[in-house]
RNA sequence: GGGCGCUUAGCUCAGUUGGUUCAGAGCACUUGGUUUACACCCAAGGGGUCGGGGGUUCGAAUCCCUCAGCGCCCACCA
């Protein structure tokens, strides 16, 4: 049979995949064994798979496949999320494109669209994570607006309510016009724009004065309500208890006096429009000053705004200004840079908007959570997260969990009468009916008198109970699943969505179930391109997730990622690190040709050499499995994929077989074969988790295997005595080699020609028999004294000689002075540190003989050159 | 404005409590190579004053101070 020498990873993923899942090895239900659970950052429903994902998800399958072979009941939960506000802007979006405006067609036919949307595109990126080998348990696959799930999120609500814990405020919030929605406090991101301070005159009541405010929103004049000052600003005294008139509107508004203004700041003078600035709201507050909202949901002037009316706020800003400096009123323009608040979501600069919105009181629920994490009961990797968690939670605020918006679980939260004010809040509208029954003692009310609230929950308001809602913890707090799964283990996640998601799980937890949510939470890096700027979708710079798994592999890809990918770094992404774990891919492949072309013969006696090699790589092999595990239980996930790359690149290929491989034309005996297998099916057992495909593919390839012996399944190694004598005459062998093998390139000697190796006394460390292979050495000898036309070397302190008939010998003595000179240079160093009667006072005694060895080697070291040296 | 973190080879990063010849790894690079698994390869090799300055110590990439640069998070300042 003619194996390809080239890996086509195309050829097996798919027929792998389908061998998992036909056997439904993804597949957990409770038993005796010891859960191991990881519930998936559930993405976008109708996004597509991009970097992040890629990373995210490799990092969580490599943990999942890992523990399923370690014993664990291995438990990934995948799902979606609906994205509220995601998700209904691309409906909008393609309603538009129709000529449809949402308003026109209503709620009813609107939420039709998007759930057309949603199936049409839903899904496509689970099915994407399947290309990728996730090794998800998709029985259990959930959807937020799942009827369990909505349910969930309802009766939380419900409770936290009757708890008093979220309440309904008319306050300043966030308002997204682009959207037409409000935002919260983490969904607006502050961005630094360059503007200007516009100082503009209002003229004081039945005076001559002026009095000059500074703002960088002219617009709001219409909108101005007082003018306020220091109440000891001196140079203002003479307009305590006048007025002063806005100008285009020529409204008269009072000049009040608070301790808030700043001295230093602006003009001194402050334009105080409360429905539009949270700070301006809280003087309104103070002084009982009137509220007045200027601007209609879309950012444009309502009636308010006059003859502007209509017209977009950045155009009004201009026109305003246009007018006020015409009319003489403005007093000067300088350029001023500021934060401006922007929606994470349209990018919208965000309207400061007072009204009517729900929100969750955060306080209470904050406190286990930060102590969970404090005490590292929740453990963030890497830990640098604790401050910014700790700081967050510490100072957190109310949470608005109202969005103006259809997509998403409705609040119920249902008014009857007249006012707003009577409100009930149940799981379903009957219920609702019961209580305003109970809360009115009228009868007479009917499901008509009801009117539920229009707005939505806030997505995060359903993915923070994720962890807890997909075991139905929610609606059946004591069933078996969630009992057996919750809590969690891991959490593998993007630093970007700490305060959003994170955090707000682990105050579910506790607040919900009196438990942390997970045990560990890993926070990746963020892909970057190659110039450092975070992929997105806006920026189009973010690969193509499915053509680079068709180029590179599903393994390749996965390999390529997670070498560059230490926790909380960020990660400059590259394609030529898909290539290179490609190139592992194929460099195993061949390995796995090369052990299957071997002719075995059962009569050959055990190759003597291999057995050495064999012993070995052993030992290499549980050294290595301890560093892998090592990094493992640290979640130094790219240093244990590089330590099982080198030791299966280097030491298993490199080395082992080299050893053990027969003469071109002889067979192997049986023994050495077999033992070569089982090493590197073990091999296999440490990739599966990075490699699954291939490693899965090679473990049947090597012998057939039943549904039950399948890799996935199969156990991971265990750690075994290490022999440390064996390894280090291994490193010494090595070194020898390598050195011969640098006298072979330098003298131009072809491997062919066998080398003649001579030494003064019998060194005692080195594998003779792997070294006389691997550089071809016919004799090895002992001799009396340093050959006269030879070259030497030494190992550690051991000097071998190899006679040669090339007559470059000043090449060699040259050579030999320079080490001469760096052995006395070093042996000066460190006689000069032992003759320091302080270091030899105060080092540890181990240092100090460790210095003292030292001496001596290079002593020894010295003398035997210069002896050469003078040979010459 | 406050807080946190980073700066080590061309690139991406390791470097546990100061102490083995400790200055490392992978990639990239240079040179040589048809050794019949693999050129997606093999072998050998070059490359860094550990951001600058100061200090503590017998000893500093590692601890302290300071300066510079970069990044992230938080914050309502006109």
């Amino acid at each position: 049979m003619s194996i390809p020498s080239k890996f086509t990873p195309s050829a097996i993923e798919q027929k792998w995949y389908e061998y998992w899942t036909e056997h439904n090895y993804f597949h957990s239900s409770p038993d005796a064994r010891k859960a191991y659970t990881i519930v998936i950052p559930p993405p976008n429903v109708t996004g597509v798979l991009h970097m992040g994902h890629l990373m995210n998800n490799t990092l969580q399958d490599v943990l999942i496949r890992r523990a399923r072979m370690r014993g664990f009941n291995a438990c990934w939960v995948p799902g979606t999320d609906h994205a509220s506000i995601a998700t209904e802007a691309k409906v909008v979006n393609k309603l538009k494109n129709e000529g449809i405006d949402k308003t026109d067609i209503g709620r009813e036919a609107f939420l039709e669209k998007a759930w057309d949307w949603t199936h049409e595109h839903g899904g496509i990126i689970l099915e994407q994570l399947k290309k990728l080998g996730c090794s998800c348990d998709w029985e259990r696959t959930k959807f937020t607006l799942d009827e369990d799930m909505s349910k969930s999120v309802i009766k939380v609500f419900v409770d936290l309510y009757e708890k008093g814990l979220i309440y309904r405020g008319f306050r300043m919030v966030h308002w997204d016009p682009e959207a037409q929605t409000t935002l919260s406090d983490e969904e607006v991101i502050y961005e630094e724009k360059q503007g200007n301070l516009y100082h503009i005159a209002y003229a004081v009541e039945n005076s001559d004065e002026k009095v000059v405010v500074a703002t960088t929103r002219p617009e709001t004049l219409f909108g101005d309500t007082a003018v306020a000052i220091h109440p000891n600003d001196e140079r203002y005294a003479n307009f305590h208890g006048k007025k002063a008139i806005v100008p285009l509107v020529n409204r008269v508004v009072p000049i009040i006096k608070d301790d808030y203004v700043s001295l230093e700041m602006g003009t001194g003078c402050l334009k105080v429009t409360p429905a539009h600035d949270e700070n301006d709201k809280m003087l309104g507050d103070k002084h009982k000053l009137e509220f007045i909202d200027i601007f209609n949901s879309d950012g444009s002037l309502n009636h308010q705004g006059l003859h502007f009316e209509g017209q977009d706020r950045f155009a009004v800003r201009k026109a305003v200004v246009k007018e006020l400096k015409t009319n003489g009123s403005l007093i000067k323009v300088t350029p001023h840079t500021h934060k401006v608040g922007t929606s994470e979501r349209t990018k919208a600069v965000v309207e400061p908007r007072l009204s009517d919105q729900w929100f969750l009181r955060m306080e209470s629920l904050a406190k286990p959570a930060i102590d969970a994490v404090e005490n590292e009961d929740v453990q963030l990797v890497p830990k640098k997260f604790i401050n910014t968690y700790r700081h967050w939670m510490n100072n957190i605020r109310d949470w608005n969990i109202s969005r103006q918006l259809w997509w998403g679980h409705q609040i119920p939260a249902y008014y009857y009468g007249t006012h707003n004010e009577n409100v009930v809040v149940a799981d379903t509208k009957q219920e609702a009916l019961e209580k305003a029954k109970k809360k009115t003692s009228n009868n007479t009310l009917t499901l008509e008198d009801l009117t539920q609230d229009e707005d939505v929950l806030d997505t995060w308001f359903s993915s923070w109970l994720w962890p807890i809602s997909v075991f139905n913890g929610i609606l059946e707090p004591e069933n078996k699943e969630v009992s057996y799964y919750y809590p969690t283990q891991e959490l593998v996640t993007g630093p970007d969505i700490l305060f959003f998601w994170v955090a707000r799980m682990i105050m579910s937890g506790y607040a919900l179930r009196n438990e942390k949510p997970f045990s560990h939470v890993y926070l990746t890096g963020l892909v970057r391109d190659s110039q450092g700027r975070k992929m997105s979708k806006q920026l189009g710079n973010s690969p193509d997730a499915i053509k680079l798994m068709d180029m590179y592999g599903a393994d390749g890809v996965r390999v390529g990622l997670l070498l560059s990918a230490a926790a909380g770094n960020d990660l400059l992404f590259d394609e030529n690190l898909c290539q290179q774990g490609k190139n592992f891919a194929n460099k195993i492949w061949n390995a796995f040709r090369l052990v299957q072309s071997w002719n075995v013969d059962e009569n050959l006696s055990v190759c003597k050499t291999a057995a050495v090699g064999l012993d070995w790589y052993t030992a290499k092999f549980q050294q290595t499995l301890a560093t892998i595990d090592d990094h493992f239980s640290k979640y130094r996930i790219s240093d244990a994929l590089m330590s099982t790359y080198k030791l299966i690149w280097d030491d298993f290929c490199s080395w082992l077989l080299e050893i053990v491989k027969p003469a071109y034309g002889a067979s192997i005996d049986a023994e050495t074969y077999q033992k070569v297998c089982v090493l590197f099916e073990d091999n296999l057992r440490l990739l599966h988790p990075f490699m699954p495909f291939l490693s899965e593919e090679l473990w049947h390839a090597f012998t057939p295997r039943t549904k039950e012996e399948a890799l996935i399944v199969s156990s991971w190694p265990t750690q075994q005595d290490i022999d440390i004598e064996l390894l280090d005459k291994f490193d010494y062998s090595a070194e020898l080699i390598s050195q011969l093998r640098t006298i072979r390139k330098k003298q131009n000697i072809a491997f062919k020609e066998p080398i003649h190796l001579l030494e003064t006394s019998e060194d005692k460390i080195s594998l003779r028999l792997i070294v006389q292979k691997l550089v071809n050495i016919s004799l090895w000898d002992l001799t009396d004294a340093a050959p006269e036309q030879s070259l030497s070397f030494r190992v550690n302190a051991h000097e071998y000689f190899v006679p040669v008939t090339a007559s470059n010998l000043e090449e060699e003595r040259s050579k030999m002075e320079e080490e001469l000179s760096y052995q006395e240079g070093f042996l000066k160093s460190v006689q000069k540190k032992l003759s320091n009667e302080r270091f030899v006072a105060n080092a540890p005694e181990q240092v100090v003989d460790l210095e003292r060895k030292k001496a001596a080697d290079a002593e020894e070291k010295i003398a035997t050159l210069k002896s050469r040296l003078n040979a010459f």
